[in-house]
DNA sequence: AAGTGGTCTAGACCACAGA
DNA sequence: CTGTGGTCTAGACCACTTT
């Protein structure tokens, strides 16, 4: 091969894809199988074991169902609903067609609180990076947020902290963000958030405590932050434990 | 077949629950690699392939992660992280160890509203199970709850609905439920809400309204519920999303 | 009995990482 | 360069569902 040219997908990939695109546009109803692994095999012209590869995502994606002794059965003709996943502000206000900027208040190392250090189980010495920030919508204001940071993160004072914080911790460690928790309450609003937020004090707000851990359970980021109800709700789409 | 025997695990199975004993007993530690492909395939006497799919199922159990030109490396000797799951309110608190009781308000078929029509997307004669319960942790009041079921899912209004809703509608329809939404906001208690929650009318309580569906995104409950916060916070753990 | 998906084999070539 | 995981093939046998 002497071309240069932008590399292929791989096979099962690219039989995905066909098959996704097929099914979508309704060739496949619900409730009908499509054609069987080993007529797929022959009419893409590759063996099985690709065909099943390209199957095995279309089973993950919640689109069909394997029946052994029966075929493969269209469920749906779109994609599995999203699982819940942990997204930052920025990134979960852009899934929903918002634009949102933060604005910086403060950042500004800090001794953590005995909440804030147990939280990041960080040792008694260590300091952290205390970032507030509030969010707004269309210019009006609907978050205020504190985030702390390990010092130990190697995040600076003075990044830029209008965009994801999600980004930055994943770009300093190299490490995408593995999992977090979400505790989430209604208050009224203190004076001070009721003050930027341009709600009346004791207005309720969300308010939402996040911890959001590295791949190997060590914690990178607390996250405190009051949200105005009426801008913003939370959403979540769980799934039935399975059990494993 | 005259032998009534436990049928084998396929292979591959096998091979996965090996590997999985030998990482949780920290025979392989956080960080190292597993032997090659190949050789496993040689110790195990099968076939490559046997071995790529017992991989598989360890790499989506998040124990071990796949680097082409460099191995298999072991991320973790514990299971990953338990996904959030859907539970109701009963099987929630029974988890954190709290037991609650449920008092039936109303128990009744009812004409839904157009919002409750819309949720459980229903025809526009049929009827719904209008459910109000109470519930009370140390007989203290911390929930009302609205749950609307269609009245095709065969419950009736005569059953007993102080204990979980989900068991009763998993074992009406002999189906699991799939998966369910929350959208979480904070408001402050109407009237009745307070009367029941014995709050001032006004304070701030959590609204979680969520919709439940069977394996193939057909609704089978709807349900608002208001939630002292004092008493109950939701917690969630989310996945990081990963790019598929 | 025929046909389905589920499992398995024994090869092969590739792109990539590290010495 | 060697060795790794990633992909792919062309078979095979099985348990299962349906006819």
């Amino acid at each position: 091969m002497s071309e240069a040219q932008a590399p292929a997908a791989p096979l099962y990939q690219q039989v995905r894809t066909v098959l996704r695109r097929q099914i979508e546009s309704g060739q496949y109803s619900v409730n009908s199988t499509l054609p069987t692994e080993h007529d797929l095999a022959r009419s893409f012209s590759v063996s099985r074991a690709t065909i099943r590869s390209a199957i095995s995502g279309l089973v993950s994606d919640g689109f069909v169902k394997a029946q052994p002794g029966v075929g493969t059965l269209v469920i749906r003709t779109r994609p599995q609903t999203r699982t819940a996943t942990l997204r930052g502000l920025t990134e979960d206000l852009g899934v929903k067609g918002l634009t949102t900027r933060a604005v910086v208040l403060k950042a500004e190392f800090a001794i953590p609180s005995p909440l804030v250090r147990a939280r990041l189980e960080l040792f008694a010495d260590e300091r952290v990076l205390h970032l507030v920030r509030m969010r707004t919508i269309a210019s009006t204001p609907f978050a205020l947020v504190n985030s702390y940071v390990p010092e130990s993160a190697g995040i600076s004072p003075d990044e830029d902290f209008t965009g994801p914080l999600y980004a930055l911790i994943e770009r300093s460690h190299g490490l995408p963000i593995g999992h977090g928790e979400d505790i989430i309450a209604a208050r009224g609003a203190r004076a001070d958030e009721a003050d930027i937020l341009q709600i009346a004090p004791g207005t309720p707000v969300l308010y939402l405590r996040r911890t959001a851990y590295l791949e190997h359970d060590k914690p990178v980021e607390y996250v405190e932050c009051a949200m105005r109800s009426d801008l913003y709700e939370y959403c979540v789409t769980l799934p039935r434990s399975q059990n494993v």
